[in-house]
DNA sequence: TTTT
DNA sequence: TTTT
C-alpha cells in the first residue's frame, strides 16, 4: 500500500556516537539528537522544549559518524521512524522509538576538542546520498570480536537498512 | 539554537479518531496510523513490515479529523516528533512517542462503513494549513464534561500545538 | 559544502508520462503535474490556483512511470529542484526549470481509461526506493533508434541522476 | 484536490537579500541561494554542480531576512514551488520560478562583513513558526515611497504568502 | 494540462 | 545529554 514514512531533522549530538561492529563487519552507530522549539507558555513566557531523539545510522554513514561526528556538533538527519518492541523484565511490552538515518550532512556546531575546525569542514566527506551505504569494507574488523547485537538489532540483511 | 523537527507520514489509520474535548473547547484527536515497507530479507524472501505512529492533532483540524476521517483510510500527516516521558506503577521512566500534526490531507483509501464517498472526497475541508488552528469554538462545549486530559496532556497554551 | 534540495509533491498528472530511451538503454520520463492550493483574495472569495510541475524520472521509476502512471492520476513525488539553462534563438539565456524524481508512489486517483482498477493499486510495484535506479536493462533496446536526448539531457553517468 | 507542493533546502545565500516595501507596509525579500552536489562523471572525476534558488520571503521572515541574514550565510528554507508566467517583449509566454519561503532559520554559515558574529547567532530571533506572518507594522513605512510591485507581484492578500 |  |  502507499506509504511514507519520512523524518527530517536538524539538532544537536548529545553525545559522541556509539559505534558497533557487527559480524560480518557491518557498522552502526547510534547518538541521541537533541532539536527544541521555544514557545511562550500561557503567562507570556518564554519556554523551551528539547526533544531527544534516538538517531541509528548503518553502513557507511556509521563510518562517517565515526570518524567526524561528534558531541554538540549539529548535523542534519534525513531517515524514518522505527518503533522497537519488546519485553520489559515482568513481560510487559514496551516500545522505545528511534530515527534511522539514511542521509546525514554535517553542519557544523561547537565540536568539543577543538580538533574539528569548523562550521561545514567535512561536508563534502559526510555529504547525503554520495556516502555509500553498501557494506562497509566487510572482513577488515576493526576489532570487534566479542560484540553482540542487541535483541531487536536484528541482521542487517533481513531488514531495510 | 536551530533545529527543526519534521515529520511526513502517508498511511492508513488502524481506528477511527478518539476525539476529546478539553476545557475551554479545545479539540485532541488521536488515532494510530500504519506505514508498510517491502524489503527482501536474506533469503530473497519478500517482507513487510508495519510501523504504528501515533498520531494527535489539535483543534480544527482535530475536529476535522472527528467529522471525516475513518479507520482505513489514507492520509499524508505532517507534524513533529513529540516524545513524552512518565513513570509507571513500579516508578520507572518510561517513554512514549507520538506526532503532533500540523497538517493532514486526506488521500482516499478504504473507509468502513461507506458513509464516506470516496477518494479525497473532502480533501478541501480538511486541507492543510487553512485549516484554522486557532482555538475551536471554545464555550461550544460538545458534552464533555467530565474528560481531563491525562497527565502529559498539558495545557494546550502550555505548549506549541 | 553541506546542501538539501528535497523536493515532496502530490499531485495528479496533467497527460500520459512521454518516454524515451537514450543510447544504452536508460529510460527517461516526462510529465507534467499538478498541484493546486485554495485560499481566500481580498473579497473573502475562494480562489484556487493551480501550479504545473514538469517532473523528470530515470532508469527504473521511468520504466514504472510508463507501465503504471497516467494521465489524471494522483502520486507521490520525492525529488530535487533543477534548473537547465539555455539560448533561445535570439541568443538570450533562458532558464527551465524541473523536477528529478528519486521516489515515486501512487496514491491512485482518477485514471481515464479505466483500465488502471483503482488507487494504490499498484503500490507494491511503484513503491518508492526499492524500485532499482540502476541502469534499465541496457542493450534490450525498445525500439528508439533515432531519438536523441536533446540538449540539456546530458549523458546519464556524468550526472547524479 | 489532495495537494502537497513542499520543498526543502540548505544552502548559502548568493547576495544580500533584496527588501522592498509594498503599499500597505508588506515587506517582501528576494535573494538567490545555492545548493551544491558533487557526482562521479563517467571518467571518474568528482563534479560538482550549483543549483541557484530564487528565494522569496514574505512579512516578519522578510524583515527577519533584512535584518539578520547575508550574503555567504547558510539558511534553512521550508515553502514551496511558484512559477510566474509573463510575456517578454516578443510576445512569448516566459516562466520564472520560484521558492516561496514560510520557513527559514539561520544555520551560520560565512558572512561577509564580520558585522554577523557567527553560526546560529540570531537563530531565536529568525526561527521558523514563531517568527509572525502576520503584516509586518503596517504604516510604519520605512522610506519606500515609488517601490512598486512588478507585475507578477500581486496583492499580497490575493494570494496565499 | 490534472484534480475537487 | 546538545544548542541558544
Amino acid at each position: 500500500m502507499a506509504s511514507i514514512n519520512k523524518v527530517i531533522l536538524i539538532g544537536n549530538l548529545g553525545k559522541d556516537p556509539e559505534v558497533r561492529h557487527l559480524e560480518g563487519g557491518v557498522a552502526v552507530a547510534r547518538f541521541p539528537l537533541a532539536t527544541s522549539e521555544t514557545f511562550k507558555d500561557k503567562n507570556g513566557e518564554r519556554q523551551e522544549r528539547t526533544e531527544w531523539h534516538n538517531i541509528v545510522v548503518w553502513r557507511g554513514l556509521a563510518e562517517v559518524a565515526e570518524k567526524y561526528v561528534k558531541k554538540g556538533q549539529s548535523v542534519y538527519i534525513e531517515g524514518r521512524i522505527r518503533t522497537n518492541s519488546y519485553q520489559d523484565k515482568e513481560g510487559v511490552q514496551r516500545y522505545s522509538t528511534e530515527i534511522v538515518a539514511d542521509n546525514m550532512t554535517m553542519l557544523g556546531g561547537r565540536p568539543e576538542g577543538g580538533a574539528v575546525a569548523g562550521a561545514g569542514n567535512y561536508g563534502n566527506e559526510a555529504s547525503s546520498a554520495s556516502v555509500s551505504n553498501t557494506s562497509a569494507g566487510s572482513g577488515q574488523s576493526k576489532g570487534n570480536p566479542s560484540n553482540k547485537p542487541v535483541a531487536y538489532e536484528e541482521e542487517p540483511d533481513d531488514l531495510p537498512f
